[in-house]
RNA sequence: GAGGGUGUAGCUCAGCCGGUAGAGCAGCGGCCUUUUAAGCCGUUGGUCGUGGGUUCGAUUCCCGCCACCCUCACCA
């Protein structure tokens, strides 16, 4: 990558250092320190009637050139917006314009001058100083669009997923779409941030590096702290710290982080993923409900304006209520098979006749939860709380108040994808001791994502946690939603790869 | 991890049944002081992902490997 061998440096590049050189004998300063802007391209394009005739003074890169010999327009993008610029020989005189005939696409320079509109009707700088701020040596994709009976025709586009993943910051100069999605997945977060600040909550940090890694079923990360000479898991979850926060005393606490788990990549996972998750003390997961929607809906509006969004051709409406069906009733819904209180003989049964495979050491909640992924999940476009599950699956969370064989959890599904994970937390010491007794066993028995005793935890729980609702949500997977982005790789600036060579 | 697909110039692509490569844009030279996929004339550029094999000869056929994409499995 950076390593490359002269040879490799084809003749493009060549002609750029060329340039470069003819500049710099010039006594003109290729790469600069600071200029002095005082407009973005997107105020000068939208209030046109206010910046007609007037000075401005813009920073961008060079996105395309026309030259006419002693004449030239081109294209220039800041951060906003592309503007037209107009460079003539007679406006910016003899010397400014040697140095501009050196220029090239993917060059940054500052420009100022009047603004006013072409025979065309294109707003355009007309320029009078120019300046080059950065040369650019290595070229840019050109990508090339024309309007074409109403509709934008795109010619060359720089399309290569793996190029564009690679080197996300030439995606980001070419493809304007692609900083929309991350001014989205910004401005999600912050709404997010500020809905819980608002409630009241605490943002804080816990360890990313745990000697025990826990709250979630997942395969950890593992490194090695040199000093201490210890193991160390990268956190798969952060809730065991959080709710040893909750009992220290806080009322709520949250955090928007990095979790890591250790399993394959594909559309919607990425090894390493933005978790947030809360847990907020005397509450319940209805509680936790009312505050999903809430949140997802005031997060929706700030960020698109809408509670009505389209994910890849599916049309959303996010206005509550949202549906809450029990986990059984879900099944029992789409399948006609009602499996509640079944035992595991009967619950192989029914797989069996729906067509999924189950595999001989599966507990009766892992039949169902395949049983639900497979028949149900799909369905759930328009947003469901999925509530109820078997007691098994959920080793964290408490039993149901009316019923010792479910727990109280729910999971918000939307577009048939799970968006988030919630539970009146589980409080009794004794209880998730045995929980956790019962999740060593499956370690044993060769289940490498069951959940690792942490006494620690326990002990915690010992001096009493206070009724507690907790809730993890998967910030890509929401930010997938609300920029309609197929692949969680849209929505992550630097998504894992292999390395290039 | 399994199956399928893709990999040719900086970008986007073509290259039929094997004869060592083509286009547009970009680049370079020339003309051009309101163009906008600017235009016109000329021109450079490729160890055809990589390593083997078959063949007189391979971008093209076969095999291994690498990377990416899709589907499935695991999961959020």
């Amino acid at each position: 990558m950076s390593e490359e061998k002269p040879q490799d440096i084809n003749q493009v590049m060549k002609a750029r250092l060329e340039k470069l050189a003819q500049i710099t004998e010039k006594n003109v300063n290729p790469f600069t320190y600071n200029y002095d802007r005082e407009h973005f391209a997107s105020d000068i394009l939208e209030q046109f009637d206010q910046y007609e005739n007037k000075e401005v003074s813009v920073a961008g890169r060079i996105m395309a050139l026309r030259r006419m010999g002693k004449a030239a327009f081109a294209h220039i993008m800041d951060s906003s917006a592309r503007i037209q610029i107009y460079v003539r020989l007679d406006d910016v005189g003899e010397a400014e314009y040697e140095i501009f005939k050196l220029l090239d696409i993917g060059d940054i320079i500052g420009v100022k001058g009047p603004v006013l509109k072409t025979h065309a009707g294109e707003i355009t700088i007309k320029v009078t100083q120019l300046e080059l701020l950065t040369k650019n040596l290595r070229p840019l994709p050109i990508v090339k669009e024309k309007e074409e009976e109403g509709k934008k025709v795109t010619y060359d586009a720089f399309s290569d997923t793996e190029s564009r993943y690679r080197q996300r910051y030439v995606d980001l100069i070419v493809n304007r779409e692609v900083n929309t999605v991350f001014m989205k997945r910004a401005k999600v977060i912050s709404a997010m941030r500020q809905y819980l600040d608002d409630k009241g909550f605490l943002e804080v940090e816990t360890p990313v590096l745990q000697p025990i890694y826990g709250g979630a079923t997942a395969r950890p990360f593992t490194t090695h702290h040199n000093a201490l000479d210890m193991k160390l898991y990268m956190r798969i979850a952060d809730e065991l710290y959080l709710k040893r926060l909750i009992v220290g005393g806080y009322d709520g606490v949250y955090e928007i982080s990095k979790d890591f788990r250790n399993e394959g990549i594909d559309r919607t996972h990425n090894p390493e993923f933005t978790m947030m998750e809360l847990y907020v003390a005397y509450k319940d997961y209805y509680y936790m409900m009312d505050l999903v929607e809430d949140m997802v809906t005031s997060i929706a509006k700030n960020v698109l304006g809408t509670m009505k969004i389209t994910y890849q051709g599916q049309e959303i409406d996010l206005t509550p209520p949202w549906k809450r069906v029990s986990l059984y009733d879900a099944i029992k819904e789409y399948t006609g098979m009602d499996l509640y209180g079944k035992s595991l003989e009967e619950l192989k049964a029914a797989a069996k006749q729906l067509n999924v495979e189950t595999e001989d050491f599966w507990g009766g909640g892992k039949i169902l939860d395949e049983i639900f992924s497979e028949k149900v999940e799909e369905h759930l476009v328009q947003p469901t709380f999925i509530i109820d599950y078997p007691v098994e699956l959920s080793p964290l969370a408490k039993k149901h108040r009316k019923d010792p064989r479910l727990v109280e959890r729910f999971e918000p599904f939307i577009a048939g994808r799970e968006i988030g994970n919630s539970f009146s937390e589980l409080n009794d010491p004794l209880d998730q001791r045995e929980r956790f007794e019962r999740q060593m066993a499956l370690k044993e028995a060769g289940d490498e994502e069951a959940q690792i005793l942490d006494e620690d935890f326990l002990r915690a729980l010992e001096y009493g946690m206070p009724p507690t609702a907790g809730l993890g949500m998967g910030v890509d997977r929401l930010v997938m939603l609300l920029t309609d982005s197929p692949s969680i790789r849209d929505v992550i600036f630097f998504p894992t790869m292999r390395p290039e060579n």
